[in-house]
DNA sequence: CGATTCATTGACTAGAATCAAATACCGTGG
DNA sequence: CCACGGTATTTGATTCTAGTCAATGAATCG
């Protein structure tokens, strides 16, 4: 049963932590009120596709998403990777832009879109928040575009683990990649075969080490840190 | 004297005019109501800094505007070029993102930030025009980003090309490039010699024909579109 | 018309892609 | 616990695209 006049997205206060584990420094930090379904993909599920109709709004609970693009001639691009506390799959058109799929077996919060199109319709605060989701995800589409213009691979690889850090929030250096190198790969507009190559040069320039293929501890923040500029 | 309460932007039906000059295809087709100051820009002047405070939302009325990020090694990425009818400078955040300027002598609509604030805050229709202006930019920059990812030199001038010819409404495949070289070489992730190479390459091949340096006459859109897939 | 900026062309280099193979990792069943 | 098959990752050799450095040619603006 819904509330009438439920209030659908609030931005969360910065050190606020809620129980299904938000993005901290994602800059896509909401909570959606669970009145939607939370419901469970498993790995590599698709969550939408490609030109379908955007019918809802999603929210990662746990796990881990891609949202991407395959070309014609077999190319896929990833364009983000969402984590928990992300919320994604809103559109303004009439279709998706990208398809999604859990990367891990993932749970994830899901809203019909016409409700949060009539709650926006009347809260001039919720319309706010999407157009804020909106100008985030523009931000962040943006930063990636600098990265793919203007970077080698080794500073490509440097802001990715620097973003994953933040926006897993890594304790002491530690971060957990829920992506494959291919993933990864495909994320910063590079072979599988160059991330894997960068990886094991910067771990011998002590840059960070692997304590699994998936764990990485960030070693030389500084070293990435300029890389990164 | 403004009105009591104006509206501010309003979707433009597809097939319309309107008298500055509009972007046909361009994604971002609105009129704003011509309640701000319309301003002179000389060539090369600066509209707004990065990291400056966004006091305004603005619409090229004539000319051409660049938007875009030095890097700290000196290297520069264009963001976006914006044309006759496109609205840009307006944030999320409190600071721009990029700066901006006008590639050759241009005049921009100008509409403070606090009054387009004030009308989206009561009226719900502006503020979804506000949410729509987000999601067309994040398009756009999503665009641009597969383009600098998974693109090689010759697929990123036929988009380029083609973007231009839609974006300016191009009679008979007619286009006239506002800008220089170098701003497509910062646009498109590429050096200025690579730019050049890549044009005379396709003059060659007949893919189309430069009546001036920068006007472009679109010869096989058949070609230009298989290099855009 | 001359000065300056912009564009093109050429020779060579660097960085990532490609092709190919070896090695590590993981879940399953014996 | 270990062997096995499949998948993911790493490493090596080579190629290719675009970048760099350098010089020439064209366009534009006082």
């Amino acid at each position: 049963m819904l509330h009438a006049d439920p209030v659908l997205l609030r931005r969360e206060a910065e050190p606020t932590q809620s129980f299904y584990g938000p993005a901290p420094g994602s800059g896509l930090r909401f909570s959606l009120v669970p009145m939607g379904a939370c419901i469970p993909f498993a790995r590599n599920a698709e969550i939408y596709a490609e030109d379908e109709p955007p019918e809802y709004l999603y929210m990662v609970a746990k796990g881990a998403v891609r949202s991407y693009k395959l070309l014609s001639d077999g190319r896929r691009q990833i364009e983000a990777f969402y984590l928990p506390g992300d919320l994604f799959g809103i559109e303004a058109g009439d279709k998706h832009r990208f398809s999604a799929e859990a990367i891990s077996g993932s749970t994830v919060w899901v809203v019909k879109r016409s409700v949060v199109d009539r709650v926006a319709q009347r809260d001039s605060a919720v319309a706010r928040e999407l157009w804020m989701l909106a100008a985030q995800h523009l931000a962040r589409a943006q930063d990636h575009l600098l990265l793919l213009a203007r970077h080698k691979a080794h500073e490509r690889i440097a802001a990715f683990l620097l973003e994953m850090a933040k926006r897993s929030g890594d304790a002491e250096g530690e971060v957990e990649l829920p992506m494959a190198r291919q993933d990864i790969a495909d994320y910063l507009g590079l072979t599988i075969e160059t991330v894997s190559r960068t990886f094991t040069e910067m771990v011998h320039a002590a840059t960070f080490s692997l304590r699994s293929t998936r764990r990485v501890l960030l070693r030389d923040r500084a070293a990435l840190a300029r890389l990164n500029a």
